[in-house]
DNA sequence: AACTGAGTTACGAAATTCGTAATCGGTAAG
DNA sequence: CTTACCGATTACGAATTTCGTAACTCAGTT
């Protein structure tokens, strides 16, 4: 990971169909470098996905989650991730155990999101922050 | 926005670089179909950006950020979503106002992000949850 | 000075994307 | 019933990009 990785990587971060000859012109170098590098970022796993930003719905939330001590929580993290509206599953530190980041077309399809966390025996209680405003870094 | 715009949408969420022609197999239509839809999606704004998901740093985190009530909340946000590790931005509903969604070298680089968000004068206070592990949707 | 290995460059072949024109289906008007 | 029309889809050759691979470079070692 040196300075001409964070470029490229830069670079992807904004438009990931940027052409590796595009992307070498931009930085100085050639295809065949730029080719190589996005591979190595890809296998180290410092790239996980190519993937698209999305705003399928109206409305996007921000799920906390707290699980019972007892259970197998990355468990849980994954099945909520295979839900349909759900971006992200985190475990995360502090006052809940699992935030849900999710894109729905409405709030009732944001509650019906709520509900199916809720009847999960594992799952405590929620709270549900709505994303009023999103910005792409 | 019908099914097979979900099913187009569902296959560049895991992997954006698919090709046309391959995601048309795999939804039974022709390269120039899903070609013309995927340029509608863009311009409708559903896409909102084609990029990488990445994990430059070892330690992602959400910093819940509070701001006084009489400042541009969105300005603040934008100034936020400018500096390096920060992934998103949201304003949110809730107890605090905006979070920061940031993936950083280590807990020190964390830690940084913290000050400079405190060091801003709109912003009250903060408070860090670690992301301890992620599951894509 | 020769050797080594990782990273870079070069280049032709294969695959994908792109521009555009023809075709198709549904529907409203005559 | 036929015609005209519109958006969506398909078809296809040209331009561009990606890919495989071999040659090259340049530190660091022996």
């Amino acid at each position: 990971m040196d300075e001409l990785d964070r470029r490229i990587l830069a670079i992807l971060r904004r438009d990931s169909r940027t052409p590796y000859t595009e992307i070498a012109d931009r930085v100085g170098t050639s295809e065949g470098t730029v080719r190589n590098r996005v591979e190595r970022l890809v296998d180290e796993g410092i790239i996980e996905r190519f993937t698209v930003a999305t705003r399928t719905g109206n409305v996007k939330a921000m799920i906390e989650v707290s699980v019972a001590v007892d259970v197998d929580t990355t468990g849980v993290s994954d099945r909520m991730a295979d839900w349909d509206e759900v971006d992200f599953v985190w475990q995360v530190s502090g006052e809940k155990d699992v935030v849900m980041v999710v894109d729905a077309a409405d709030t009732r399809a944001v509650n019906e999101l709520i509900t199916q966390a809720r009847d999960l025996d594992e799952v405590q209680n929620t709270k549900t922050r709505l994303i009023l405003d999103e910005r792409l870094g």
